[in-house]
RNA sequence: UGGCUCAUGGUGUAACUGGUAACACGUCUGGUUUUGGUCCAGAAGAGUCUAGGUUCGAGCCCUAGUGAGCCAACCA
């Protein structure tokens, strides 16, 4: 096969990372990938990248990925958390080997500290961390030795257990490991390996006086779980140094010595990905919470109505590389727009309504018109519109008079009442205000939708969308615009994210129309409503309020 | 007067062991259409940060610049 036509789309460089270990003789069995959250916050976006990646790798090489939380710091991780993150993985569809936590190895841990300060590797500290800081220098030049750096074997392990029966203070000490204070890494200048923390954890309880860092636990937990490929963010590169000098310097247990690699984080045009960030505006209440239709959570994007399927593609179209990136959100919109369009429900929604009489329509008839629920699958079916005399339309459907461009109603111009028939403006009642209060028309009464007469086969310049004025369900529709209002809002806040605020990123339209259908509308299903865009029911309420996730594709040229 | 990483159309990602740039989004045309949606057809848009070098030939290799990012938490 030449290579112009080979179907195989090309392979990233972790995944040519990988094949590689695997021409060089590393088993395919023994391949395995994990998804490391730390529990301080909801996953995003950004999270959904890295999960789609080691998840993928974990469909491609048929591998086992684990689910890690990484919850070394009880002060900022809790169950909520967790449980919240289980949710948004198993919503994108991805199941893990096993559900580990850091906080299962913390035993381990300890005793390899103790290993590595039986060999002379690891030390206390009895400096505050401001001393250390300084002495750690700067990169451009060596740190200083600190005056604790030569105890004793039989000390740092007496201060060491002492500090784990709570002995000490927070900040009194630490345990740091001994490597090289004039490395040019900063990372290898005697990083701290464990910290005294007064703060019960959400699940050794209070067990533990003292905490691992990250740098601790991390690699070390990759290890005992026997990660063959550790997969992280761009600004871990400088850890890697350090990862591989812990594994490298604890005991010898087993045979496969993960390897860490790093690619770009994403970032999306028009939004934040740090969570702190998230988790200020959560709590300052610009948002009503993590899952805000708003938010560029995995909660938010899902209770928006953006469905797992989008994310996915997305991801995909995303690419991974090692090179700084802000995508487009309007690849997101693309990418939940295709799949939405294949899969919602079609219906009927005047969001905001303007009533229209047919004045050549009998006065108390009623008839029920027939309406495909997704042209694009028949096997959606169909449902029963109600129609009659009097009804609502979309009040920027109608101008009195406008140019050709215009393809909806006007007076004196044709346009299809979609579903029914092809009506004529003829005129319209105004209020004292100017505001259009009432629109007439006439119908062609030969020009049914379907009935397959040469009346209702004219061609006709639009087609515009109806309620039945006796027959509706009055609901609520949340329209949303972007939450911020620069495209790299996170680097034009001078710290301040509120300042990028839009506050009009939520518009709500409580009077908007909708066909009785919608009375039935259900959480799990997707609505097209048509001409104005895709709605998910807001599962949040017992009202039926729905929330745009995304405009329909807009070609309009006036 | 540090170390490391990166540099390809507007955006993102490709280009096998070097053979004069591809795909997607976006933009623009036209067609179809009972959604200004979908779908279909097509177009414009980079000569690969700069300067040298190696080579018959370089986006790919080398050197030097330039620009951007990361690192000096007892966060991850």
């Amino acid at each position: 096969m030449s290579r112009s036509d080979s179907p195989i789309s090309n392979e990233n460089f972790l995944e040519q990372i990988i094949n590689e270990d695997l021409s060089n003789g590393f088993d395919k069995n023994k391949l395995r990938f994990r998804f490391p959250p730390e529990p301080n916050g909801y996953l995003h976006i950004g999270h959904a990248k890295s999960i789609c990646l080691n998840f993928g790798f974990g469909k491609t090489f048929s591998s086992p990925v684990n689910l890690r939380f990484d919850d070394t710091n009880p002060e900022k991780e809790n169950i909520t958390f967790i449980n919240s993150i289980k949710e948004d993985i198993k919503w994108l569809g991805f199941t893990w080997d096993s559900e580990c936590y850091a906080s299962d190895y913390f035993d381990k841990l300890f005793d390899w500290a103790i290993h590595l300060i039986k060999n002379n590797n690891a030390y206390v500290d009895s400096q505050d961390q401001e001393t250390i800081s300084e002495q750690r220098g700067i990169p451009t030049s060596p740190g200083v030795l600190s005056p604790y750096r030569e105890r004793s074997v039989e000390e740092n392990l007496d201060l060491f257990n002492k500090m784990k029966e709570g002995g000490f203070l927070p900040g009194e000490c630490v345990l740091r490991a001994k490597i090289n204070m004039s490395s040019p890494n900063m990372h290898m200048r005697d990083p701290v390996l464990y910290r005294i923390i007064n703060h019960d954890h959400h699940r050794t309880k209070d067990k533990w006086k003292i905490y691992p860092t990250y740098d601790w636990a991390h690699g070390q937990s990759d290890y005992i779980e026997n990660i063959s490929h550790s997969l992280c963010t761009l600004e871990f590169l400088v850890h890697r140094e350090l990862y591989d000098w812990l594994i490298a310097h604890i005991p010898k247990e087993k045979e496969i010595l993960p390897k860490q690699r790093e690619f770009a984080r994403l970032n999306l045009s028009y939004t934040i990905m740090s969570k702190r960030k998230l988790a200020d505006i959560v709590k300052l209440g610009v948002v009503s919470g993590w899952d805000d239709p708003r938010m560029p959570t995995i909660s938010g994007l899902r209770r928006r109505g953006v469905p797992p399927g989008a994310i996915l593609n997305f991801c995909d179209k995303v690419g991974v590389a090692k090179r700084e990136n802000i995508i487009d959100y309007a690849l997101l919109d693309f990418c939940t727009r295709e799949v939405l369009n294949k899969i919602s429900h079609r219906v009927m929604v005047v969001l905001d309504p303007v009533e229209l009489e047919i004045i050549n329509y009998p006065e108390n008839k009623s008839e029920t018109l027939t309406a495909e629920n997704n042209q694009e699958d028949e096997s959606y079916g169909s449902r029963k519109l109600s129609f009659s005399k009097n009804l609502y339309i979309e009040r920027d459907d109608f101008k009195e008079e406008a140019n050709r461009k215009y393809f909806r109603l006007t007076l004196d111009k044709e346009v299809r009442l979609k579903n029914g028939y092809i009506i004529k403006g003829e005129k319209v009642e105004i209020d004292k205000e100017g505001n259009i209060k009432k629109i007439f028309c006439t119908y062609d009464p030969k020009s049914k939708s379907g009935s397959g007469s040469p009346e209702s086969l004219r061609k006709v310049k639009g087609t515009i969308h109806w309620v039945d004025k006796n027959n509706y369900e009055n609901i609520s529709v949340n329209i949303y615009d972007k939450l911020f209002l620069s495209e790299t809002p996170g680097e034009n806040d001078d710290g301040d994210i509120t300042t990028q605020i839009n506050n009009e990123s939520i518009k709500t339209f409580d009077g908007a129309c909708a066909e009785i259908s919608l009375r039935d509308a259900t959480f799990d299903k997707y609505y097209q409503f048509q001409r104005k865009g895709y709605f998910k029911l807001d599962s949040k309420s017992s009202k039926i309020i729905f929330n745009r996730t995304v405009t329909l594709r807009d070609n309009i040229k006036y």
